[in-house]
Formats: structure tokens, sequence, C-alpha cells
DNA sequence: CCTTGACCTTCCAGTTGATGGAAGCCCTAT
DNA sequence: ATAGGGCTTCCATCAACTGGAAGGTCAAGG
């Protein structure tokens, strides 16, 4: 299959595809024309991409995380431990968000919004 | 001042204030040597960033900000649309991050995460 | 057979907000 | 005179693509 075709299958951009070829992840074979030709099995791994991407996993851990899934003689643990730190890290992200959102909150309830200059926001930012 | 001084003062390393002058946020004066020299107007621009940069504004957010705070004339809805709208997306991304949480612990608890090769992780992304 | 248009190819630049490092100047102290 | 620390500029790098230019390929229509 051409790279237009894999596109509307997984759902990642025609860009996307040649980038993480790039990138050595998915490495199609060529057609005589030198269009890319994706075999199935190439197209299993850009959908288990697509999947761990969506859950934000980085390229680094996908990558990892593909090399597992091939590894059959891999341990869970490894995998878990990846997924572990990955949702460690998206908490702590939730966790710093949820405090900017409350200050931020905060400031907007306190300024008026309206075509006077005076601003509870500005203030802040400028540390009165 | 100079670079290291200022660096100092508003916590910012010195390569930022570097970056920031390139991108002409605050652009101080110079000395003789070519160093560059702070003033007090200068810092205050600065720490009006770092509040303003911590409190996850981009730097084109905080260019509008400055100059608003500059604007005696402005209108204090300008600056409350800002700031809601940067809430807006903050609190988009914590919904994002919330559902990826949700969808990794449920992942990670069915995962046992031992010396086994078996993992619902890895099954979920090849989709299975 | 030729052309048109939709694909495909590669390569380069830009995004955000810095950060790291190299080469070289400046200033103070010894 | 030299050693060190701090300053200067410039270039490269990070993540993960995305946009666009220049040009090759292919199937269909006239």
């Amino acid at each position: 299959m051409i790279v237009g075709e894999v596109a509307q299958i997984t759902g990642l951009p025609a860009k996307t595809l040649r980038y993480y070829e790039e990138i050595g992840l998915v490495s199609p074979a060529r057609r005589a024309n030198g269009y890319r030709d994706y075999s199935e099995a190439d197209i299993h791994k850009l959908k288990f991409l697509q999947r761990a991407r969506s859950l934000g996993f980085s390229i680094e851990d996908c990558r990892t995380l593909l090399s597992l899934y091939d590894d059959k003689q891999r341990e869970s643990r490894e995998v878990k431990q990846i997924a572990q730190r990955h949702l460690a890290t998206i908490e702590k992200k939730i966790a710093q968000l949820q405090s900017l959102a409350a200050t931020l909150e905060e400031l907007v309830k306190e300024c008026h919004g309206d075509h006077r200059p005076e601003c509870p926001i500005l203030d802040d930012l400028a540390g009165k």
C-alpha cells in the first residue's frame, strides 16, 4: 500500500508516515518507481504507534514499546514501568495545570473586564 | 546592571535574558564595552515576564500583556479576554490529560508487571 | 499521443521557548 | 603577564511534526 492509502487507514498524515520512516520507526519497502510500499506488518506497527502516541507516549517510549512488543521474551514489568512513569508525568502535569488554572480563575474573577484601564490581572503580573 | 546580576534578581537565566532581547521583548542599553546594561524599567518588565510566563502565558501573550500594561488607555476587557482564553486552553488540556490518565491507570492496573511476557498494555496498543 | 490533475518523491524551513557549547573579548586580581 | 570569571556572538539542538517548493509518476480523457 502506498502512503496515501496508509494515511487513510491509520489516520496518520502522510507527512507523519514519512517522518516515522526518517526516524527509523517504520521503514516500508519501495516500489520500482520509488513509492513507499507498506506491508501489513508495517500497518500494524503504525496502528500501534497511533494508539501509543494518542496515549501521550513519547516517540522514544513508542520505540521501546514497539521493540518490547516484538520481543516475545519480554517481561511485562518493563512495559508496566514505562506506562507508570508516563502516568506519573501526566499526573504531575495535571497538578501543575490545576494550580495555574486556580490562580488564573482567581485573577479573571477579580477583573471587571470592561472599558476601564484598571486591571487586577496586570497588577498581579506587575507584582503589585 | 549587567546580565548576570539581572539573572540573579529576576530568576531568569542569562541565556533567557539574551533570548528575550533577541525576540524584542526587553532590549537593554549597552555599555561602551558591549555589555548589556539593564535599567530598572527593564528589570521591572522582566519580572512581569517572569510572572506571566510562570502562569503559562505564551511569549506572544506576554508581548501583548506587556504592551497593555504600558498602555494607560487600555481596556481591562482586553486583558481579561487574554486571560480567559488562556484559562480555557489550560482547562481543555487538563481534561485531555485526565482522560489519558484514566486510560493509563486502567492499563497499568491490569498489567501484572512481572517477569512474564503477557501484557494487557501491549495488547491494548496492538488493538487486541 | 498529449495533457491534466492527483498522487508521489526529496529537501529545506518553521513551529515554541529556550538551552548548550564554541570561539573570542573584557576586566580584575595576583 | 596571566589566570579566572563573566561577557559577547553565532550556531546547533530539543519534540514531533507541518508547510511548501521543485520535480517525478501515473491513470484518465480528448
